[in-house]
DNA sequence: TTTGTTATTGAAAACCATTATCAATAAGTA
DNA sequence: TACTTATTGATAATGGTTTTCAATAACAAA
């Protein structure tokens, strides 16, 4: 996914674009880490002076609707987005550097039965998180 | 682990032993659901009218601080707190009621190995959760 | 291109959950 | 019983998020 391809949805979905949300959205697209909406602010400003805060929380807004970007929770705080992940993804978090990576694969099936079995429950949907050190992080 | 047995904590710790104290404990401790500082204020003045909000935020702070107590992350919110399991377990929570549940017994050795390789990561942490409906929800 | 409509914007104010301050109180101890 | 001081609730302060609003600019239509 580029921003072009981000700009490209907010529009098909009848959003204006404008050179606010362009300096959001190619900020938000491009890092590899969770950002907070204070943190695409001083990052986005960098690419149009003018932006407002106030401004960054609504294009955060209308990204998350579109299911562009994807809150992160964290020990540290809830207030985080990054690139929402293509399908059923999962994300690994580096607890030095914030870095995220992507992963699919998970098979919970066995367990959410025995677990929807002991319980009574039943099981529509999980949350998965990983947390470690990246590679790069691993180095040092 | 029953109110007395947190209480003792408590004061195993060197905290006193309070009115607004019991009152919080014996509130959080007794729900089978995540408790939001406001909902323990509310619950717990019933049991102790002159009690402060900002009591139930310094005694909930406590309570995590000893383990007692954890955080519950939810699509809805992250101020919400519960009873913590004891040693490895997760929460399965109905989407309905809130009702949560302990589970415990997941194995995540091979998938975390096969993401620690693909990925370069040293995995060290996993959040998992799981959603649902409770077996009297689903009834209805 | 020009015009008109109206979504979008940033500044400012409002809001609200959480935290800090502080003097009065009461838990625990001797 | 008296003393020390942790604890308390009221109040104020804080800080992140949302609302308000008039000016602006995107973009569809002419
Ligand atoms: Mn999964
Ligand atoms: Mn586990
Ligand atoms: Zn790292
Ligand atoms: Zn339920």
């Amino acid at each position: 996914m580029s921003a072009e391809l981000w700009l490209a949805q907010l529009h098909e979905n009848g959003y204006r674009l404008t050179d606010a949300r362009r300096a959001v959205v190619e900020t938000v697209e491009k890092s590899n880490r969770a950002l907070t909406p204070v943190e695409v602010y001083d990052m986005a400003r960098k690419k149009y002076r003018a932006l407002g805060l106030v401004t960054v929380y609504r294009t955060l807004e209308k990204l998350e609707e579109l299911h562009l970007i994807q809150r992160v929770h964290q020990p540290m705080g809830c207030q985080a987005f990054i690139s929402a992940g293509e399908g059923h993804q999962h994300l690994l978090l580096c607890q030095n550097c914030g870095q995220v990576a992507f992963f699919e694969g998970d098979d919970l099936d066995v367990l959410t039965k025995s677990i929807a079995k002991k319980t009574g429950y039943q099981i529509s949907e999980h949350w998965l998180q990983l947390f470690g050190l990246c590679a790069k992080c691993r180095a040092n």
